[in-house]
DNA sequence: CCCAATCGGTTCACTATTTGAACCAGTGTT
DNA sequence: AACACTGGTTCAAATAGTGAACCGATTGGG
């Protein structure tokens, strides 16, 4: 394994519920002696990427990854231009709504848009979504070259719940739903009680850059209403699509 | 110099102005070999730190690093914690008033507050100042460590209208003038017809993490107005400092 | 109150990772 | 067609990384 590697994990220990952690535990948790993470710990925090609390000692991310995440995002506004459609889908379905960018191989949530419900589906920015066995996925998949999905598909598949989908067969039958259609639907397939459905975003090569998703409590979910919010993410799909590609 | 801090580096080639850079490109601005450069890329991107345009092959800054700085942001809020009394510092003074963080030798605006008045000065977000000839600047390297100091005045200093102050003696003497009093004053060294006021803001550890500046079309200014609103802005960034540090 | 078990941090002989010159193949330019 | 670039790869040599053992300072349970 590189140093790099080792040294960004640390970075990826740190989370929204635990934003600051002590030496020890950093070393403990990456697998990494204490020596090691210490050093790796000073040159990160040397470039600002790695705070430390002078108090507690303890560890925390630091400013320079807010300055590189704003580069980023002035180049490549995303979230930007989805937030508020996001948002005007969560209004308008009443469901939770997330947007992700596929990254390395996964989906990975950069905005959610919380329903205003009581019994409502959480889902945390941060969040590193598999491909298959979830509706963002089928969807991204639908929307993809062949050959990235013939690739994908060949892997094993890990099955979250009794639910999801791992059988080639089963997944093709979603995946050409999700294309004729526009939208993917997928019922508990990545975590109980959730029902899910996913639309694909393209960027300017029509190549997709990421997906929406509308997740709702399975209970309050039959056809009718499935095939509303499959229009609607569609939509608001599309509008995201054009803004991307300068048409907004 | 460690491997950690070669990778680093390259992260930070990345500019607003130049978002997306070649491998043979970013090898020579490191100062690294092609195989350095392309190895420790290839470990970024792994971590999606480092994404390439699959057709031009060009790198990019991540989506992983949007993902760390939304961690970092809901823990350590400086923008959040900082804008209400940014404003209120805005009203007292009917001045335009500006946030800003320290980040790789320079500040960058992170936040304005426009003067209600006509005739006012205008301050963009994003905006990088430099640490001599503004108000900001002068305020945070007087709060510095010395050695901090010295080695950013050893390097030559541009100046930006027939005001800025490159000499030494004339730095010196205005940053212990800051350093007495707690506020900066700088008339017209960054634009000509402004002028500023500028109050450092202190971390955890005591160290400037930024500063706030009220600027003022330079007609409205006098000694005595200066010195009010060189009050209200000390007051204003031990306030925001406070905050920071877990005691408001 | 004290002892044991943490904590953060440091040292240095050992060793595994990193390095870079030389090498592809591909793509414009002249 | 020759040239000067690109991005990418290889492997022996050299350098940077590693971790067990060690501090002194806190912390918390008996």
């Amino acid at each position: 394994m590189s140093t790099v590697s080792k040294a960004v994990s640390l970075l990826e220990l740190f989370t929204l519920h635990e934003p600051e952690i002590g030496l020890s535990d950093l070393a403990r948790r990456a697998g990494l002696d204490k020596a090691t993470a210490r050093r790796l710990l000073m040159a990160l925090a040397g470039h600002r990427l790695i705070e430390q609390e002078p108090k507690s000692r303890r560890y925390r991310l630091g400013a320079g990854l807010s300055r590189l995440a704003r580069i980023r995002d002035a180049h490549f506004p995303f979230v930007r231009l989805a937030a508020p459609v996001i948002r005007e889908l969560s209004l308008e379905t009443g469901e939770t709504v997330h947007l992700s960018e596929f990254s390395a191989g996964a989906l990975l949530t950069l905005h959610v848009e919380l329903s205003a419900k009581a019994n409502r589906v959480n889902v945390d920015v941060g969040q590193v979504l598999p491909l298959h066995g979830t509706a963002s996925g089928i969807a991204f998949l639908a929307a993809s070259r062949l050959e990235v999905v013939s690739a994908y598909l060949e892997k094993p598949l890990q099955a979250f719940t009794a639910h999801t989908m791992t059988g080639p067969e089963t997944l093709a039958k979603a995946i050409a739903f999700a294309a004729a259609s526009g939208y993917s639907r997928s019922s508990q397939g990545y975590e109980e009680g959730v029902h899910s459905i996913g639309a694909a975003i393209l960027g300017a090569d029509g190549q997709p850059v990421g997906t929406l998703s509308v997740a709702s409590p399975v209970s309050r979910i039959d056809d009718a209403i499935a095939a509303s919010q499959g229009e609607a993410a569609v939509r608001a799909a599309r509008m995201i699509s054009a803004r991307l590609t300068g048409e907004g």
